[in-house]
RNA sequence: GCGGGUGUAGCUUAGUGGUAAAGCACCAGCCUUCCAAGCUGGCUAUGAGGGUUCGAUUCCCUUCACCCGCUCCA
């Protein structure tokens, strides 16, 4: 993620992340998690609405890649098939996933100048004479130049010999003169950090074994690789889905649901052959920029970005990031869903340390024998939520309101609310009625009670795209009045269409 | 993890070492009826824990949470 000052655009008035949240928790989208109990850093729980808008992009993603999955280049449906797998596996696959013991950066902090580096990422020019050792950032020339004429006492670089921070025994560390630090030996021990929670099997402590919450659905997804090849009459190329929680030990949690310790993903595993993988991962990079445009995230505040080859980890060949605008990354952009091609690297992993053979036997090439290669879109279900609400609050100082939640309809936790103008006169009576015809079909709201602009300003603080009105007029010509979110715009629909109606404008 | 800031009702604010106040919101009733009208009534707060004190929301300590910046985000 990146990140810099918020800025006011010219024609776009900056939105601030407080008055969403406040809006989120006030109409029950999304609350601070143990509440009563003071909160816990990290956790976020998900109120009313925000489970109903959850549950409609999570279940849009999945029939957008299940139920409906794209046309592939060959003019035909691709096939991909779901899986739930369980959140808690067999603490070897962590280890094989490389999430445990692996490559976790171990961090030196500078007592002096309170700045925290990763430990590989500091090079250490050692002097042949007792002079102190000069710690510098690794690939950054200028920085290195500048250090060694302020601090190097004449030296050039050729008076030194050069080891990354890693190499170097704890003992030593006296000697060292951190990078911007102007007293020597002010590097803390390396610290590790382990992002998997970890957890405890069995009832009884003295039998208690440790394992971990997943740190993402997709292991899970690998390791069922054969059962489902197995078990359902998929052929390669064809993916396997899942939604599901995570969960990480986030260094620093921030920015509300953005970077919580508890979130969830949508990630879908795409297997197919070595030769293919490119072309399947520009096909799935323009899948997932529609998705997200086809639910309403405008293509300014949408970003999609290669990452660069120093960027990318090793077995990565090819990384791009769907980012969005968010209100505390803009002008930048922060990540929601990142596609990359992971080539064989996780199933190779899976194989070696299961023992377990994951290769492949392609009828359709000449039986030849390979470990597929793997695109992998992995979109976060929660930032994803995040995106959808920041892109829909929309202040409006013309509305008694003062705001309203422009969200794509499918989108929206309630579809409409149902009024009837006055609580007498069987208004009330019609409003049920049609309520009860219309919530076998949509999720919609039933309010009776107050005068009508209270209950117009609810539901555009909701995000409601339609509310349904019935007058006096009703019970003599069967006709509501149909009331638009955005433009306030009302017309008559007759009673009897009003779940046409409906349908139509949620298409 | 570091530095700075903030915690009084759902929100915005008041106030005090001695009964915690108001507006808006919310709920109920009446009235009104197409964009938060009016009247009456009601609910709800000193983030948590400890200390000093006869008595702490106020003073002190600790802690938790949130915000900003840094760091980090395999």
């Amino acid at each position: 993620m990146q990140t810099a000052p918020q800025t006011t655009d010219q024609d776009q008035p900056a939105v601030d992340m407080k008055d969403i949240v406040a809006l989120c928790k006030r109409r029950g989208f999304i609350f601070g998690a143990s509440d009563i109990y003071g909160g816990i850093n990290g956790f976020w729980d998900y109120g009313p609405l925000g489970t109903e808008l959850k549950n409609n992009l999570r279940d849009y993603w999945w029939k957008s890649m299940v139920t409906t999955p794209p046309i592939g280049p060959d003019g035909h449906p691709v096939q991909i098939v779901g899986l739930d797998s369980a959140i808690i596996q067999n603490p070897q696959v962590w280890v094989a996933s490389g999430h445990v013991g692996g490559f976790s950066d171990p961090m030196v902090d500078c007592r002096e100048t309170k700045k925290r580096y990763r430990a590989d990422h500091l090079v250490i020019l050692i002097p042949s004479d007792d002079t102190p050792w000069i710690a510098t950032i690794e690939d950054d020339e200028d920085f290195l130049k500048a250090r060694l004429k302020k601090v190097g006492r004449g030296k050039s670089l050729n008076d030194f010999t050069s080891k990354n921070l890693t190499e170097i025994d704890l003992a030593e560390y006296p000697k060292i003169l951190a990078p911007d630090a102007k007293e020597k030996g002010t590097l803390t021990e390396p610290k590790e950090f382990n992002l998997l929670f970890e957890t405890g099997i069995g009832a009884s402590e003295a039998d208690k074994t440790t394992a971990y919450l997943r740190g993402e659905t997709a292991q899970g997804i690998f390791i069922n690789f054969k059962n489902v090849v197995d078990s359902s009459r998929v052929k390669i190329p064809f993916g396997i889905a899942q939604v599901g929680k995570a969960f990480r030990n986030e260094v620093n949690p921030r920015n509300f649901i953005f970077r919580s310790r508890e979130f969830e993903q949508m990630e879908m595993e795409w297997f197919c052959h070595p030769d293919e993988a490119q072309k399947w991962f520009s096909f799935w990079k323009d899948e997932r920029k529609k998705f997200w445009e086809s639910i309403g995230l405008t293509s300014d505040n949408i970003l999609m970005r290669d990452h660069d080859a120093d960027e990318l980890v090793f077995y990565s060949q090819g990384t791009c990031d769907i980012e969005y605008k968010y209100p505390f990354t803009s002008p930048d952009f922060g990540e929601l869903e990142g596609i990359a091609n992971r080539g064989n690297y996780d199933l190779t992993q899976h194989q070696e340390h299961s023992k377990t053979k994951l290769e492949y036997l392609d009828p359709e090439r000449n039986n030849e024998k390979y470990i597929p290669h793997v695109i992998e879109p992995a979109a976060g279900l929660t930032r994803g939520v995040l995106a959808l609400l920041c892109e829909a609050y929309t202040p409006d100082p013309n509305r008694p309101s003062g705001v309203y939640l422009n969200f794509d309809p499918k989108m929206a936790p309630k579809k409409a609310a149902i009024l009837p103008l006055t609580a007498k006169d069987g208004q009330p009576e019609i409003a049920e009625k049609l309520y009860l015809e219309l919530r076998e079909e949509f999720a919609v709201d039933l309010d009776i009670k107050q005068n009508i602009g209270k209950r117009y300003a609810r539901q555009d603080e909701i995000g409601t795209p339609y509310c349904f009105t019935i007058d006096q007029q009703t019970s003599e010509d069967g006709m509501v009045t149909s009331r638009e979110r955005n433009t306030m715009a009302q017309e008559r629909v007759p009673l009897d269409k009003v779940a046409d109606f409906l349908r139509e404008k949620l298409k």
